[in-house]
DNA sequence: GTGCTTGCAAACAGTTTGCAGATAG
DNA sequence: CTATCTGCAAACTGTTTGCAAGCAC
């Protein structure tokens, strides 16, 4: 429910409050990730960023993203084959349904699993610090595709 | 509950039955697999083979492993940082439960959430073939060593 | 002015691929 | 005998790193 330039602002907020200094590609990177309703990409990021500083590089996206997620600002979704997916508006684990033919992924409406992870934890005697729950899938478009 | 052995009969003959070849390398790599109970990577199946077969290499545990994943008959567990993990006893998605420090992998009690699928399915329009649960956290041993 | 940040290019890790020779059936 | 499989080396992809120059504060 938060407002884009709410979320920004709190971001701006939290990076001065750590010392880390506001570059204008920085400021691009942190309003494409809290104004993004998906998942943008590095590379999507960096796109974007592009239109408006033609000379950032690619590394200084993934410098930035990197620096928010230790910040625990952004969460990734890491994936074997494809590039990492970032989400800057609700940092904290929840499901996703990822389509595997167009790689769109939303935030479906449905129950959390980490009341799990105290159960998980007696049992096991793990110290569970975090979880990840996607469904996998063909999204309706890719579907009428086919 | 199935037997090492037992398991392993079964590659066997689903390899044999489509007119695959079973060479002493891709035995080797199947033994593994049935009688592992934790989830090997590549490069550890690879060291494992190389015991019995010094010269495999590791391209042909690659093509081996995704041979297998292709028939459904091994699960990967891919990570963006990690190298991919293989559980050939337990070829459907279950719960899994890693350490962020030593990456042992456990298949802990938990309830499975592919029930969700049916309701995501209904809700999203996406047709669901597979899901993921993972819980991140540090084994008991490793909070020791801290 | 100081030192954090950028952009570039090179390095990196895991995985995949092309191909000539070896071998299972 | 022949098509599949192997081993090697090179290629690939996404990401990280080192460093000199640039710029936020």
């Amino acid at each position: 429910m938060s407002e884009p330039s709410t979320r920004i602002d709190e971001l701006v907020t939290r990076l001065r409050a750590r010392g880390y200094r506001l570059t204008p590609q920085r400021m691009a990177v942190l309003r494409i990730l809290a104004s993004s309703k998906g998942h943008p990409s590095v590379e999507q990021i960096h796109q974007q960023v592009q239109a408006d500083f033609p000379m950032t590089s690619l590394a200084t996206i993934y410098k930035t993203v990197t620096l928010l997620k230790e910040m625990g600002e952004v969460l990734e979704l890491g994936f074997s084959n494809d590039s990492s997916r970032y989400d800057g508006n609700k940092p904290h684990p929840h499901p996703h349904l990822v389509c595997i033919r167009c790689k769109e992924i939303l935030d479906p409406e449905a129950p959390s699993v980490g009341g799990l992870s105290e159960l998980l934890a007696r049992e096991t005697g793990y110290k569970i610090v975090s979880h990840r729950l996607d469904f996998y899938g063909i999204c309706p478009r890719c579907q009428k595709r086919e």
